[in-house]
DNA sequence: ATAAATAGTTTACATCTGTAATCGGTAGAT
DNA sequence: ATCTACCGATTACAGATGTAAACTATTTAT
């Protein structure tokens, strides 16, 4: 039920331990090299951040460590989208994905389960959805 | 095109504004006291910081300000979302928007939307969305 | 006219983030 | 047995953020 951040930097980290773990500080530094300009010492202050978050696990292997995430991607997802729906007024959360969707590269595939999970929504959706927002805050009322 | 951020407090006092505009910060402040336990202080730095980073203007009202957005919710949301898009591969962006609509409540008619655009989108949709990651960032390789 | 209430501005200060250099210990090279 | 390379840890430091007190100028009530 923590709450911990991962910045955007602390993100790039995760994505790759993500993608491959155990794996070591030196090769994450190495992947990384491909899209930051980043120091060996910043990718290690970052990874040690993660470690202190608790956003990764340490195996010690010899003199280094072997890093493992210890919450998934889709955890942290659903942390992360969960931040910016609350960010908007419950009435408008259709709005801001609909954004999404038009914004978004989808392949025929991710538009068909789209439309299966709203298939499924529309049996228990509200007529209108109820704003919990505070008067002031949104012009539903 | 610049690429100016807003806090999530800020995002607060943002969202009062764009629901009332012009607004004092007085105003401002007696709204969000309903929610956060803000000092007016508090309220009138992060109008400050609003004004400063050009997501307000201000319009001189005697010895007062009122406030209006310089930058529209839709606008900003836009931002907002491409930030959390950003943060996923490409293909996996589905599966991200999938996990959002799950996790919200939406009205029929916010799903019958959704399902137009998917129409729509599914006209010119790709077989299979290009991963834009570099190797060891994501799976689909 | 003076005092009290206000409005915005400046300053404050701890924490988080981005970015990195340096330190301290140890495994491997000579 | 030393020296060197390398690992994680500690320290650094500026900018952003959360939260707010203090300051300055002005208006309004006495």
């Amino acid at each position: 039920m923590k709450d911990t951040q991962i910045s955007p930097s602390e993100w790039e980290v995760m994505r790759v331990v993500w993608t491959t773990h155990p794996i070591t500080s030196k090769e994450i530094s190495r992947i990384l090299n491909e899209k930051k300009d980043w120091k060996l010492a910043t990718t290690k202050t970052l990874i040690g951040r993660l470690v202190k978050k608790g956003m990764l696990t340490t195996a010690q292997n010899g003199r280094q460590y072997d890093y493992s995430p210890a919450v998934t991607e889709d955890e942290s997802l659903k942390e992360a989208s969960g931040h910016l729906l609350n960010q908007v007024c419950t009435r408008k959360v259709g709005e801001l994905i609909e954004m999404m969707i038009e914004s978004s590269t989808l392949s025929i595939g991710d538009l068909e389960s789209l439309e299966n999970i709203i298939q499924m929504k529309k049996e228990n959706a509200p007529e209108v959805v109820a704003c919990g927002c505070i008067p002031g805050q949104c012009t539903c009322s």
